[in-house]
DNA sequence: GCCAACGTTGGC
DNA sequence: GCCAACGTTGGC
């Protein structure tokens, strides 16, 4: 089993919309990246994986997704009005991967970016590192559930605070 | 909104 | 196959 990291902004896609979606699960399309689409391919179903918020105020590990259906091909690629067309992919060649993930739990107590710099366990960690940019990166066991702790700890003062609860369903996705 | 870092593209 | 130009990402 291994464990990963998978970026998205909010504003585009965030953990209360992967909450709101049926059955909790949505495709994880729009990979353009080899790099990343390749990090896709090896995803095993049951594999774990950090549900981190960038270009978020603060950008953070909000969650924790579950692969729940293997690398297939991405059909935004050669949809045309789709943000994500690629003119060379086609149904023959699809070119681009995605997996289907399922929300296992979002984080009572988000970890920021800040946050993440600051626990040594943590210092190898791709999306740490000064330009990254990949949207889907490998973690260690040992980092995943050192975030996984934090995210999930209890947070002290005032009433226990249910991140589920805050967040009302947006509705539909907005992909 | 800035801009450093990075991947991709395309001229040569 | 080099590399400058360009577009995108994402923290700040």
């Amino acid at each position: 089993m291994n464990y990963w990291l998978i970026k998205t902004e909010p504003t585009s896609f965030s953990i209360e919309d992967l909450a709101a979606a049926p059955k909790q699960t949505t495709f994880w399309e729009g990979v353009r990246n080899y790099q990343a689409r390749n990090f896709l391919r090896a995803m095993k179903v049951g594999d774990l994986a950090v549900f981190y918020h960038s270009n978020a105020e603060p950008p953070a590990a909000v969650g924790v997704a579950k692969i729940v259906r293997e690398a297939y091909a991405d059909p935004t690629a050669w949809e045309k009005k789709s943000k994500y067309f690629d003119a060379k992919a086609s149904p023959a060649n699809p070119i681009w991967s995605m997996v289907d993930v399922k929300l296992v739990e979002i984080f009572t107590s988000p970890i920021s970016i800040d946050e993440l710099r600051g626990v040594p366990a943590l210092a190898g960690m791709e999306i740490l590192k000064r330009g990254s940019r990949l949207s889907v990166t490998p973690v260690t066991a040992a980092e995943f559930r050192t975030i996984e702790k934090l995210g999930l700890r209890a947070t002290g003062a005032g009433p226990v605070a249910d991140s589920r609860a805050k967040h009302r369903s947006p509705g539909r996705s907005r992909r």
